[in-house]
Parts: C-alpha cells; structure tokens; sequence
DNA sequence: GCCCAACCCAAGATATCCCAAGAATTCCCA
DNA sequence: TGGGAATTCTTGGGATATCTTGGGTTGGGC
C-alpha cells in the first residue's frame, strides 16, 4: 500500500480482478486505494440495489450522501429506504497493505469465491465475481452502442 | 471495549444480532460504540415510533433533536409529542464491556427473548428481535430494488 | 438485614494488525 | 531502446489486542 502521485482525479474506472486468501481478505486495487480521499476511513459496501448479484462500495463522502436530513425521520419511506441502505452496508477498513476483509454474507450474496472483480464505475464501485462481472459488463458495452444516440451528459458534469 | 481508529464517520450501517445473558445484559456491537462521540452517556432507548414491534436507540446528541425548541411548550400537539417520545424513553448507559441492560418492557414490547439485532439505519439504530428484523430488512430491501429508479439522493447530503 | 442492581474482574476465543519475503512492475539511465 | 535498480504489490503467517462471556463483589434501596 503506497503511492499518492499528488492528487489523481476522483474517477473509478477499470476493471480489476484480485484473489480472496484464506482468510477472506482481498487486495484492493491500488488505482483504486490512490483516489480515496481517506484511506484510513475504509469504504461501505452493501448489496447492490441495482438488484444485480453484486455489491456496491462507496467512499464514506460517497455513502454519507444517502444519510437523511430530512425531518420526517420516522415516514415510512425514509425508514425503507434506511433498512434497505443502510441495513445491509458495513463500513470496511484497509488493512496497511490495502486489503478488506469481505465478510462471508457479501460474498454468498454476490457467489464470490476464490476471486472478487473490482469495477469502477465513476463515482463508486461495484464488486463482482468475476466471470458474471464481465458478462454483465460486455452486455452494457454493447447495449451502450445501440443506445448511443440518446446517450446524454450532464452540461456541467462534477464527480465528488 | 476498545478501539478509537482516529475518527469513525457518524454513519451507523449493519446489521448485529447479539445474545442477551441471564441478567438481561447484550453488548453494543463494536462497530457502533466506535461512532458514538461520548461512549460514557450511552444511549436513548424508545419503543419505536415507526410503528413496529421493535426499539429505537439514539446517542444523545442525536435524541437531543426532538427537544422541542417551540415556545409554544404545553400545546396539545408538543404534549403529545413529548409524551410519546420521552415519556418511553430510557437512557441506557453502557458497562465497561459495552453493555446494556435492555429492561424487561422494552423486550417483550419488540418480542424480544435470546437475541437483540442490532441495525444501523444511518443516524440511529433500532433493535429487533432477530428473526423479525431480518424479514423486514430483506423486505425493504426488495422494495428499494423496485423503486431504485426513483430513488434520488439529497441534494445536499450531509452526514451531521 | 435482605435483595436487587450496577460495577468490576478474568479468561477463552476471535479478529485485527503488523511484519517480512518473493514477485511484479515501474522508473531511470546508458 | 534495452537493461538494471528501486519501489510497489502480493501473499502468507504470526503476534497482539479486542471482543465475548461469565461470574464475583460492592453499594444502595427496600
């Protein structure tokens, strides 16, 4: 765990795949680990709630976002949403050599096994087994030329 | 009871199931006692307001909000409300071990018996009979994948 | 004087952190 | 452009600290 070539753009990009040992540790990528604001803060990671078999995980700036300020915090659809976010997120940390431990829940939910794939998604990450990781993201790829045309940015696009 | 990992973000996130001993004792699942600012105040216990069978624990900086600031003190509206939240509520402080004591009432309103759930819904927690708490967990977790594509961030989200 | 409750102490199990060496990559210089 | 050196990354295992669980003791209330 090392290099901070001063101060990359928050970007998550890429896919990386990377073994599980036996003690259900994984390596984050580094490209990854050199973008995040704290490292020492760890991430949340929680189920998606694409639906897909796969896990999201935010840095804790990303994930703080979905904390309501709302008044109304007993309406039940603040409560859903809350069990849904929040129920199933854990916050985890970086070991010195920018491993996490993923938890045997995640990985039962997500069917990783022996290797967890790391997919950059801009703001956040998603973490996959591998095979379904990349068939998921062949399938956009090519879903994405057919819609081209309607494919639309933000003017002033910010990430962060 | 330990750890203080430089400074945790206030997010509470999980879901902890925690045995109760004979003496009614259940610990506060690490992760959440490393969040709270002043471990030595505990924690507010209420009978939730939600409406489920189960408990709402708050620190006290965040229990604090629902101190009225009206001036109007003795409307009928701020009576009740008073009434509902504080006249239910219990400041439950932690032993060295980072236990509390739940009180008789308080588990056998959320049928409460061998095991407390413990689960982090971003400003506070609430507490479960496990089994129960799982079924409402996946069941919101379900909804938010139906409704994900309406489900929008705060604009300004800010973890307090 | 008795009972209950809170506080304190201790030991086993678990999880975390730390250290270290090999492999791979990157960087630098010829 | 190629080779060598230095860093970084990976992988594994051991030491440490934390967490859990249970019980004992003290103080206060009845």
């Amino acid at each position: 765990m090392a290099r901070s070539p001063g101060a990359l753009p928050k970007i998550f990009a890429g896919t990386h795949t990377k073994t599980i040992d036996a003690k259900g540790r994984v390596s984050v990528p580094p490209d990854f680990r050199a973008r995040f604001a704290s490292p020492e803060l760890g991430l949340y990671v929680m189920r998606s709630v694409s639906g897909e078999k796969a896990l999201d995980a935010f840095e804790p700036a990303e994930f703080s976002r979905f904390v309501s300020n709302s008044e109304q915090v007993f309406s039940s659809e603040a409560m859903d949403n809350a069990f849904a976010i929040f129920g199933s997120a854990l916050n985890l940390r970086l070991d010195r050599e920018g491993r996490i431990v993923l938890p045997a829940e995640f990985r039962e939910y997500a069917d990783i096994d022996a290797e967890a794939c790391f997919i950059g998604l801009g703001r956040h990450i998603q973490i996959w087994e591998p095979a379904r990781g990349m068939a998921k993201r062949e399938e956009a790829f090519r879903n994405a030329i057919l819609k081209r045309e309607t494919i639309s940015l933000p003017l002033a696009g910010q990430a962060g």
